[in-house]
DNA sequence: CATCAACCCTGAGAGC
DNA sequence: TGCTCTCAGGGTTGAT
């Protein structure tokens, strides 16, 4: 499922020009098809369709997990959720849409962006004004001037668990199951730890690692897992997610699952330990 | 404020 | 072989 580094190396994709295909910088959209209506967010379809004909990319960014394609006027943006997928072909391979394709929109220049989403979860918008999206999604956690103790501030101002609060986008803006597992095993904080109790070393370290494992996820293209191909390869060097029963890396203790805020949760029961239970 | 269940969906994998 | 059943998983919403 697409995390910051997933939706980070699509970008990258889209905005670069190879032999293979051109960049999606300055085309012009044609017209645009939706295959499945719930898949645009906001306005309705037809809507949404008519608004954006004629108009040109002019950049595309990345907030959180969110795409950001800045038209000449407005943007249009795109969540990809658990299985959502983007990319450009030739336009005469997408005239009639491929199994799981929910959005294409044609470009003047014979080339289609396609949306293909097998769950049907992922969402696009067409907004004027970014906040109406974006007002509520924390700080990104590759931010530079975000510093140590501002996030030992923030942690402390919350009483949750660790992991669904790294999830939460209201926190950071990017972070999804797997990385924050992989994050809180470099730093070694169990994942049920309350937020509050985390001291300013950890926190630090928390940070740190949260920065690694992006960093790491962006420069092997994301993590391909699932029967979701996205031509990434992180997935070859996790260290604890989707590896249960597996030994730890570090000290061999078999990693063990289990759900913490409703979501699988990978960790070393060896590495990871409550703060309450250190020394114990 | 924190937690939790339900919902949206499909296909993989298990069980038969 | 092929049917039925269960379930993951991000984010939103509504209830506790």
């Amino acid at each position: 499922m697409p995390e910051l580094p997933e939706v980070e190396t699509i970008r990258c994709n889209l905005m670069r020009a190879d032999e293979d295909k051109p960049s999606i910088i300055g085309q012009v959209i044609e017209s645009v098809r939706v295959y499945w209506e719930k898949t645009i967010q906001e306005p309705d379809a037809s809507s949404f369709a008519q608004t954006l004909a004629g108009m040109t990319i002019k950049a595309v960014q990345r907030r959180g997990k969110f795409l950001q394609f800045d038209l000449d006027e407005g943007h249009m943006l795109i969540h990809l959720r658990m299985s959502g997928d983007l990319y450009l072909v030739p336009k005469a391979t997408c005239l009639d849409p491929g199994t799981h394709d929910r959005l294409i929109i044609h470009f003047s220049n014979g080339w289609s962006l396609v949306f293909n989403d097998t769950r049907k979860f992922g969402r696009a918008w067409y907004v004027q004004d970014l906040q109406k999206v974006f007002g509520k999604l924390g700080t990104e956690p590759l931010d530079e001037t975000l510093t140590d103790v501002q996030f030992f501030t923030m942690l402390q101002s919350y009483k949750r668990q660790i992991k669904p609060l790294l999830m939460d986008q209201h926190f950071l803006a990017g972070i999804g199951n797997i990385y924050a597992d992989e994050a809180l095993f470099l730093a070694q904080v169990h994942p049920n730890e309350i937020s509050n109790n985390i001291t300013q070393t950890q926190a630090q370290a928390l940070l740190s690692a949260i920065r690694s494992v992006l960093e790491e996820g962006i420069q092997r293209n994301g993590a391909s897992i699932d029967w979701v191909y996205r031509g990434g390869e992180f997935q070859n060097y996790f260290n604890v997610y989707q590896r249960t029963g597996e030994p730890c890396k570090v000290c061999g203790t078999a990693i063990e699952k289990k759900f913490v805020g409703q979501r699988g949760t990978h960790y070393c029961p060896n590495c990871q330990v409550l703060t309450k239970n250190k020394g114990a």
